[in-house]
DNA sequence: CAAATATATATCGGCCATCTATATATGTCA
DNA sequence: TGACATATATAGATGGCCGATATATATTTG
């Protein structure tokens, strides 16, 4: 198996797509919400989400729609397509070998947590 | 905590690292090594790794010593020097979070591979 | 024996992901 | 009403990694 090169700075990509797969978010609550998951060890700053989302939707990958409340700010949620779903679940694999193997290299022990 | 941002993309200089922990090596070997650990997913360039060896041999966590054989082709190995140890141990922990949050962001499950 | 290939180190230019900084606009609270 | 949080957006800078290339020697193969 062959990970794709990009994987490691563009573990980014999965964590949003991550993020998507229990609920549709807008962008604001990617980054609140990634703070939280991950107990502030990721703190995604806005000039790297929203180029993503652009870039995920214009690949199919996420779907917008905006939100027609009259009191709040209007949102722009995003949502899973089914392709966005099987790249989760490709990076997914590719996430899973990737961090089997640099637990290999550093101490021999594999894996475990799935 | 927080993370190293260039962690992600920097995990190549914690491998290199978490290689020379078990036994001196020079830079060849290291790429074989990697590849032959990490069953052929890392396959580390040779224009990635030198230029890194040098650069940590100049911030002191390695050190370089050349093999003086009269058969072989001369090879310059590299050893972890106190502080590059250190250096390990921390981007150990920093790896351990890191990999740990990713799994927590993605479904939940912690990191349990130590 | 000569050519091809594997071993071994080295550097440069460029790509691409991410961050910083900045801009804009609205809702809320003191 | 001024300050701050919410919310999205983009341009420019930075930095890590890779592809290409160069050099030199040992080994294998025809």
């Amino acid at each position: 198996m062959k990970i794709d090169k990009s994987l490691v700075s563009g573990s980014t990509t999965l964590l949003i797509l991550g993020l998507l797969k229990s609920n549709d978010m807008y962008g604001y609550q990617m980054i609140e919400e990634l703070e939280k998951r991950s107990q502030n060890i990721f703190t995604l700053k806005a000039g790297t989400l929203y180029p993503i989302l652009h870039t995920l939707e214009q690949q199919g990958m996420i779907e917008s729609y905006d939100t027609e409340t009259e009191s709040a700010r209007p949102r722009k949620y995003y949502r899973l397509t089914k392709e966005g779903k099987k790249l989760l679940e490709e990076k997914q694999i590719e996430w899973k070998a990737y961090s089997s193997a640099v637990n290999q290299v550093l101490g021999g022990l594999n894996y475990a947590g799935y």
